[in-house]
DNA sequence: CGTAGGATTGACCTCGATCAAGATTAGTGG
DNA sequence: CCACTAATCTTGATCGAGGTCAATCCTACG
């Protein structure tokens, strides 16, 4: 497990081999593989957005650095926080339906894409079986994690709710070769409410509480886990 | 849009040509491609799994007859009904990540399914580019009825929810060519309630109110929506 | 006819939404 | 470098929707 500083700079080229993300992103594959889905590097501001909802899909998105937040609805009223992206997560998948974004991603901070054209996609995946089934498995990944989102959200409890999120983020922190215990929140507390559905004083309040328990220590978007075990507890 | 009874009798052997839900299913592709999936009829009793939760994956499951409840989690207790599967719908999808089916599935009636071994669909996938696309959009649709359900349990109002859950069961039954007014609901309120974040009884209670306003006529699992244009405004 | 599982109804109570300030931080321009 | 401002986060009060508990009714099935 490869110790990293915070989102260190990405060379401009799409050079994958040398991405930082390789393990858990998509080109990796093709690396392997030898034909190429030629991915151009693309930088999106902070509070820019990567696409709208209803726009025309055509490329699948690569998280390379930063960090997303996808939206659907009118912002921030009706509309829901559906989930947020990490380096080394696919954005678009939810448009290979209808050929149309369903969902707007805004970037949390300054951030940058790997742009992967779909009609590329589809040919590289027909040209080898391992690419194909890798594919499936990161789209398969999507329903899974969706699900036990629905799980969440199922469940009444509040505290229960922001632990199991806070669990989660500690789960792909790990991932990524980053501390599963201190954690550095890219998205606000409105953020977290929208996607777990409660109001942004009931995450400060959950927060606070966790504190208090001695489970967190909180600084603004900074959070160390101080008791994991009691944490799942909470989570259930 | 034809018109058709409730759940005629299938014939036991695969013959997709002649399935009711061919424009729905996968395999329908198969017939316009010719390579074929060699899918097995399978019947399943009603209360009797198809698949269980940690199982190996092996096969897809295309829904021919009857209905489904996918579960996750000890049953009924913390566990979720993560949703329902009518014919035409794929049963699996979830379980290509990691090669382990992460939810049960429950037949709800005597049910008839489809088995689709996953190699052969991989292979056929990739023979045919349409056929790809195709089932790529079928993942797809999953994850997008996924976050429209997840913005649904952010809602909070279990009126709003218990609204959209059944337009949604309407908008299916159209597209199966049935009434989507007259709805024979498949699951028990129990199952309702674990699907959406309530208890059985407020399941109760608010069908009880939208009984009382006009907006539905209820009796136990035949429900008729009676003013769809203010269930849409219940639902939001 | 009798039993059991599912559904309804009603009373009470908890937990999160809501409202209202206030505190802290970050961002801006002089 | 330091006000000034806007955004974000926190804290505390009250209120209401939904959970919980409990009793009853209804339907299906043997």
């Amino acid at each position: 497990m490869p110790s990293m500083t915070h989102l260190p700079a990405l060379p401009d080229e799409p050079d994958c081999m040398s991405c930082e993300r390789r393990h858990l992103c998509l080109p990796v594959v093709r690396d392997d593989i030898g034909s190429a889905v030629a991915g151009s590097v693309r930088a999106v501001a902070a509070g820019d957005s990567l696409f709208l909802e209803d726009e025309t899909f055509a490329s699948l998105y690569a998280v390379r650095s930063g960090a997303f937040k996808t939206c659907v609805g009118a912002s921030p009223q009706r509309g829901r926080v559906t989930g947020f992206a990490l380096p080394g997560d696919l954005l678009g998948l939810d448009a290979i339906d209808a050929g149309l974004h369903r969902c707007q991603a805004i970037a949390l901070q300054d951030s940058e894409v790997c742009e992967l054209p779909f009609d590329q996609v589809e040919q590289a995946l027909a040209a080898s079986g391992m690419l194909q089934r890798r594919f499936h498995q990161l789209m398969s990944r999507e329903i899974v994690r969706d699900h036990a989102l629905m799980r969440l959200l199922g469940q009444r409890q509040a505290g229960a709710r922001i632990a199991a999120f806070l669990l989660g983020l500690s789960e792909r922190a790990l991932e990524r070769g980053q501390s599963g215990t201190a954690l550095r929140l890219p998205m606000s507390r409105e953020d977290i409410g929208s996607h777990l559905g409660l109001r942004l004083e009931t995450v400060s309040h959950v927060l606070t509480r966790l504190r208090a328990a001695g489970t967190l220590a909180v600084r603004l978007r900074e959070i160390d886990i101080v008791d994991m075990q009691g944490l799942r507890g909470v989570a259930g």
